[in-house]
RNA sequence: GCCGAUGUAGCUCAGUUGGUCAGAGCAGCUGAUUUGUAAUCAGCAGGUCGGGGGUUCGAAUCCCUCCAUCGGCUCCA
C-alpha cells in the first residue's frame, strides 16, 4: 500500500499502482468519468498512469486550467490524427494547446493545402476517432528508438525536435492508429471529447523563423460537452461585436482611406473629441508631474537617426528618406520623437540643480509596419505617441522611474483597465548584435528597472530580448475582446541615447556628468489606447470622456423650442448635449440614440413643458425620474467628478 | 513580407449550375403623420458588382493579375 496526501492534506492508503481514474473511482463515479489529468508531486501525470510511491496529487477536470491545458493538447492529437486519416502524407511539427483552444503546425505533402471548406470534414473525422474511445497510451523510448521511428517514417521535423531532447525522458503517445512523441499529459481516452471545431488556418513559420519553410497551423478548440462549445461560440460572435473597428465606423470615430494610405487612421469629429479629450486628461495629469510641453516637427535630417541609431537599426526597412530639390539633404519622416528631444535638451547647458528635466510631446511618428501586420487603430503607419523623456541624474532615477509607474497606474485606473500585465523587457545576451551601448549601461539601466518594480510590488513578467535597441523597458500589456494582448503603456530606461547625444549636465563637482533618459508613454499612442479603450467598454465610455453625454429627444415638433431652450442651458454649463429633432416618434429616437451610446436621453414633452423640467433615461437603466435642468447638471457633475479621483 | 480567406449602393447582406441578376432592408432625399421611453407610412434617388486583363455569343458568377480588408505567422524603435 502507498499513502496518496490530497490537496486539503487528507492521506488515504491506496494499492502500489493506483491511477488517478482509480482515485477519482474511490471519490465518485462522476468524477472517474470526468477527470483528464492528475497532478503527481505537482508534476503533471496522466489520469491513467500508475502511481507507485508515496504522492501528493490533485486530480483535474475540465474545469480548472491545468484539465483543460490536457483536455486541448489530447484534443491536439486527435486534430492531427484525423489529418492524417484524411490527407495521407502530412508530417508534423508540434501541437500544443493554447489559452482558448489548441493548433497544430502541420507540413502538407506538396500541392495540398486546407482551407475553410476543409474544417467540417476535419471536425466530423476527429469526433469519428473520438468516439472509437481510444486510450491514449504513454510509451517511454530512448532516443535511438525514438530517432529511428521518425526517420523510418521520413519525417524530418520530428527528427529535429528529438535532436533536442535528453535520452531517458523521451515519451510517446498513442491513441488508436496515432503516435506522437510528446511529453504528455493526456486524457484516459478519447471518447471525453465530445465536440470540437476547427476555428482557422494560418501560415506559420518552421520555429518561428521567418527563413524558413513556412508550415499550415490550423487552430481548434474542443469541449466535453456539446453545450460548452455553443457558449464558446457565441462568446466568440459577443467579442466580435466589441471590435474597435466595427464600433469606430458606427460611432464615427474614425475611418481609414485607401486614398490617404493604409494603416493611416483619419479621425473624425467624435473620435478626435474623444481623443483631445484623453489628451487633455494626460496634459493635467503631467503639469502636476513637473512636466513641460514640447513640440518637434516631423520630420528630421537622416543624420538624426543615424546618431540615435534609428537608421542603422531601421532605416532600410523604413519609410525611405525625403530628400529637398536643391541641396539634397535627406530627412527622415520622424520615427520616434526621442532624438528631436535630446537635442532640445544640448540646446541649452544643464545644471544638476535642474535636473530632471521632463519634455512631454504628443509627438506624432511614422514607421513602416509591414503590410500584413496593420490592424485597425492598433497597428498603423502614422500614430502619436504621448510621449516624454526625462532627463534626470543617476541618484534620481528610480525616483522618477516610480513616479512614472504611478501616472500609468492612475491612468489604467481612471478607465478601469483593471486586467493589465506587466512585462520587463530585458535584452537577450546570446545577441548582442540588436543592442548597442555598453555592457555595463545596460546592467545598469536593467538593475534600475528590476529594482523599481519590486519596490512598487508590481507583479511583473520578465520577457528576455523584448527590450529596446537602446535600452530595456516595463511595458503595460492589456488584452483586446478576443484576447490579444497589445502593448500600451511603456517605460524605458536609456543610458544609451544620452552618451550618443553627449548630454550633459554639470555636477555638484564643477564636472560634466552624463544625464540619464527615461523614456515614457503611459497611453502608449493614442490610436491604440483608444481601440483597446472601445473594445473594453463597447463604445459605451465613461461620461467624462464620450463625445455626447446627453441627447433631448423631444416628444414631438411642438417641444423642439423648449427643447432648445433646455440644450442652451445644458452647453453652458458644459454639458456635451444635442438635441434629435427629426421627425420621429420618440421610440424611434430613444432606440437610434441608445444605438450611439448616448449615456442620458432627455425626453420633453408637454408634462415638462408645464412643469419646467426634463425626463431622464440613463444608458442602460430607463427612465430614472424628472429633474429640472439645474439638477441635472449638478447630477451629471457628480457623476464626472466621481470618475475622475484627483491625482495625490 | 508569408499562408489562408474575403471584397455586390453610405451600412448589413441576397444573388441557385455563366443567360432580364444588378436586388432587399436600413441610412439619405421628398411628402404625409405631430408622435410619451428601443424601428410611423408612402414615394424618389443610390452601384462600371474592389481595379485591370482574359475565356465566352454572353461574366457579379470561370481564369490570371494587382489593390485593399479579415484570421494567423514574422516584425513591432
Amino acid at each position: 500500500m502507498i499513502e496518496i496526501t490530497f490537496p486539503d492534506k487528507q492521506v488515504k492508503e491506496f494499492p502500489e499502482g493506483v491511477s488517478g481514474i482509480d482515485i477519482a473511482r474511490s471519490i465518485s463515479n462522476q468524477l472517474a468519468k470526468e477527470i483528464v489529468a492528475t497532478s503527481v508531486n505537482e508534476e503533471l501525470w496522466d489520469a491513467n498512469r500508475p502511481i507507485n510511491q508515496n504522492a501528493r496529487i490533485k486530480l483535474h477536470t475540465f474545469d480548472n486550467d491545468e484539465g483543460k491545458h490536457a483536455f486541448w493538447h489530447s484534443s491536439a492529437h486527435l486534430m492531427a490524427q484525423a489529418i492524417e486519416h484524411l490527407y495521407p502524407g502530412v508530417k508534423l511539427w508540434v501541437g500544443p494547446a493554447i489559452e482558448n483552444g489548441f493548433y497544430y503546425d502541420i507540413d502538407l505533402p506538396e500541392g495540398q493545402v486546407i482551407s475553410d471548406n476543409d474544417f467540417k470534414k476535419i471536425e466530423d473525422k476527429m469526433l469519428e476517432l473520438a468516439r472509437l474511445k481510444n486510450d491514449y497510451v504513454r510509451k517511454e523510448m530512448s532516443k535511438d528508438e525514438a530517432l529511428a521511428y521518425y526517420n523510418n517514417k521520413g519525417d524530418e521535423y520530428k527528427v529535429d525536435l528529438i535532436g533536442g531532447l535528453e535520452d531517458g525522458t523521451i515519451t510517446f503517445y498513442s491513441q488508436g492508429d496515432f503516435t506522437d512523441l510528446c511529453r504528455g499529459p493526456h486524457l484516459p481516452n478519447t471518447g471525453l471529447i465530445k465536440a470540437v471545431k476547427v476555428l482557422s488556418v494560418a501560415g506559420a513559420y518552421w520555429k518561428g523563423d521567418e527563413t524558413q519553410k513556412q508550415l499550415t497551423r490550423l487552430y481548434g478548440i474542443s469541449f466535453p460537452k456539446q453545450k460548452f462549445l455553443e457558449e464558446y461560440l457565441v462568446l466568440l460572435e459577443e467579442a466580435k461585436k466589441r471590435d474597435h473597428r466595427k464600433i469606430g465606423k458606427e460611432l464615427e470615430l474614425f475611418t481609414f482611406s485607401q486614398k490617404v494610405g493604409m494603416g493611416l487612421p483619419l479621425w473624425l469629429p467624435k473620435g478626435a473629441q474623444l481623443r483631445e479629450r484623453l489628451e487633455n486628461f494626460l496634459k493635467k495629469v503631467q503639469k502636476k508631474y513637473g512636466y513641460e510641453p514640447v513640440i518637434t516637427p516631423h520630420i528630421g535630417l537622416k543624420e538624426l537617426y543615424v546618431t540615435s541609431g534609428h537608421y542603422a537599426k531601421y532605416g532600410k526597412d523604413s519609410f525611405q528618406p525625403i530628400n529637398t530639390p536643391a541641396e539634397g539633404e535627406e530627412f527622415l519622416l520622424k520615427p520616434m520623437n526621442c532624438p528631436h528631444h535630446c537635442e532640445i535638451y544640448r540646446s541649452k547647458p544643464h545644471s544638476y540643480r535642474d535636473l530632471p528635466v521632463r519634455y512631454a510631446e504628443f509627438g506624432t511618428v511614422y514607421r513602416y509596419e509591414q503590410h500584413g501586420e496593420l490592424h485597425g487603430l492598433t497597428r498603423v503607419r502614422g500614430f502619436t505617441q504621448d510621449d516624454a523623456h526625462i532627463f534626470c541624474r543617476p541618484d534620481q532615477l528610480k525616483e522618477e522611474f516610480i513616479k512614472v509607474i504611478d501616472i500609468v497606474l492612475y491612468i489604467f485606473k481612471t478607465l478601469d483597465f483593471k486586467d493589465f500585465t506587466t512585462q520587463v523587457s530585458l535584452r537577450d545576451k546570446e545577441n548582442p548584435d540588436k543592442y548597442i551601448g555598453s555592457d555595463e549601461n545596460w546592467e545598469k539601466a536593467e538593475q534600475a528597472i528590476l529594482e523599481a518594480v519590486k519596490e512598487k510590488g508590481l507583479d511583473y513578467l520578465i520577457e528576455t530580448g523584448e527590450a529596446a535597441f537602446y535600452g530595456p523597458k516595463l511595458d503595460f500589456m492589456v488584452k483586446d475582446a478576443l484576447g490579444r494582448k497589445w502593448q500600451l503603456g511603456t517605460i524605458q530606461v536609456d543610458y544609451n541615447l544620452p552618451e550618443r547625444f553627449e548630454l550633459e549636465y554639470m555636477g555638484t563637482d564643477g564636472q560634466k556628468h552624463r544625464p540619464v533618459m527615461i523614456h515614457r508613454a503611459p497611453f502608449g499612442s493614442m490610436e491604440r489606447f483608444v481601440a483597446v479603450l472601445i473594445e473594453h467598454t463597447a463604445g459605451k465610455f465613461p461620461l467624462w470622456l464620450t463625445p455626447e453625454q446627453a441627447v433631448l429627444i423631444p416628444v414631438s415638433e411642438k417641444y423642439n423650442d423648449y427643447a432648445k431652450n433646455v440644450l442652451d442651458i445644458l452647453n453652458n454649463s458644459d454639458i456635451r448635449t444635442l438635441i434629435d429633432e427629426r421627425n420621429e416618434k420618440v421610440g424611434r429616437k430613444i432606440r437610434d440614440n441608445e444605438l450611439m451610446r448616448i449615456p442620458y436621453l432627455l425626453i420633453v414633452g408637454e408634462k415638462e413643458v408645464e412643469s419646467q423640467t426634463i425626463s431622464v433615461r440613463k444608458q442602460g437603466e430607463g427612465d430614472v425620474g424628472t429633474f429640472s435642468a439645474s439638477e441635472f447638471i449638478e447630477f451629471i457633475n457628480k457623476e464626472v467628478e466621481s470618475q475622475l479621483d484627483e491625482i495625490k
